[in-house]
DNA sequence: ATCCTGGTGC
DNA sequence: GCACCAGGAT
């Protein structure tokens, strides 16, 4: 036995040891159900645990298996996922959830390869589903794999880059396969999760111990494994390239109230939140653009244009600025959109920033002093 | 306030 | 190699 493998096979050991004693109890840890376990990592990717949890048991309680799925509209998905952000997650796994019952009928399938042809699931998420829906041994490599097996192994550079990412997938089939075979000194009845649990470890050391800043190596179960902690390079792995910096991006949105209803649009497929509901909005070039020039300009003709609110937002590497205002006198025939009603507007599916803006928009109008 | 985080598809 | 979103950590 090499020295590799003596490693790979401790970190093995060190692992599943840790992993029962320390793992969260998450809901969707409660089920072997490969579309419940689909679902949780579709909504993990970019998003963090404590904001899927609540998204998650709503979606299983709405649409409980496959062919729930498949046979829900559009807006219903919509709306069960708004404000998590990535809608194009969304709509492929509608689409997978189609071709599961066209190409399988409507089981979920347990071939990697197959598992991996479904649209919205990559490397990862296929790597994740076969081995923790159905213990099969396949590698896993995530931000929190990628951040524990850099800092085990002491692996410099890029994780991104090419050679660097083998190594990272690499390892992390090596231990994967490890663990799917029994151990000479373990052959209990416990033996049977272990390429589910590995992988989970995996990730749960990351998310828990192996943090990006102020790990706690003191209580990891890796401490005497970890190249990093040896050479004292744990704060410099891994070696993430930075992010290009932040683009400033200004918003007017404008709410339009007449009759009790309000003006809104949806959105274009090809665009950004694609399908979701808007109220009608414009970038301009900055903080000082005139509303009622842009307002006019929109919608046609205005009487009035009141500020509102004005917050902040992100969209990957842009810092939004969105100024509200409440616009009145604006004709019914030259704007374009749909006018809905405060029940209507609650029921359409939104981004994050119009969700925001259509809480404003419920507030009373504020009585002019 | 200012920093940081994250899989897939094209 | 970039676009996609909404947060959390400090």
């Amino acid at each position: 036995m090499t020295p590799h493998q003596r490693k790979i096979s401790a970190t093995v050991s060190h692992l599943l040891e840790w992993y029962p004693k320390n793992a969260r109890d998450l809901p969707w840890r409660r089920s072997r159900d490969p579309y419940a376990i689909w679902v949780s990592e579709i909504m993990l990717q970019q998003t963090q645990v404590n904001t899927v949890m609540p998204y998650w048991e709503r979606w299983m309680q709405a649409l409980p298996d496959i062919a729930a799925l498949a046979k829900a509209d559009s807006q219903t998905l919509h709306k069960l996922w708004e404000g998590l952000g990535y809608y194009s997650r969304v709509r492929n796994l509608h689409r997978a959830a189609g071709e599961i019952v066209q190409l399988h009928s409507g089981r979920f399938p347990e071939r990697f390869e197959e598992i991996l042809e479904l649209p919205g699931i990559g490397p990862y998420t296929a790597g994740a589903i076969a081995s923790i829906a159905f213990n099969q041994a396949r590698p896993i490599l995530d931000g929190n794999v990628i951040r524990v097996l850099a800092r085990v192994w002491g692996l410099g550079g890029d994780p991104r880059s090419a050679v660097v990412r083998d190594q990272l997938w690499q390892t992390a089939r090596e231990l994967v396969e490890a663990a799917s075979k029994p151990a000479a000194k373990d052959q209990t009845a416990s033996r049977r999760r272990h390429c589910a649990d590995l992988n989970q470890a995996l990730m749960e050391l990351g998310a828990l111990i192996c943090t990006p800043r102020q790990p706690q190596c003191e209580v990891c179960p890796l401490r005497a494994d970890c190249k990093a902690l040896l050479t004292q390079s744990v704060d410099a792995l891994p070696a993430l390239p930075k992010r290009p910096k932040t683009t400033r991006r200004y918003f007017q949105a404008y709410i339009v109230e007449r009759r009790g209803k309000f003006l809104v649009r949806q959105r274009g497929e090809g665009a950004v939140n694609a399908l979701l509901w808007e109220f009608p909005n414009v970038e301009t070039g900055s903080a000082k653009a005139d509303p009622r020039e842009h307002s006019s300009r929109l919608l046609g003709s205005v009487s009035t244009v009141e500020p509102i609110a004005t917050f902040q937002h992100s969209i990957t590497r842009y810092r939004i600025q969105v100024q509200v205002y409440r616009v009145a006198g604006v004709h019914p025939r030259l704007a374009e959109g749909r006018w809905v009603s405060r029940g209507e507007l609650s029921a359409l599916p939104c981004s994050s920033a119009h969700r925001r803006i259509a809480r404003l928009a419920a507030e009373p109008v504020p009585c002019r002093t």
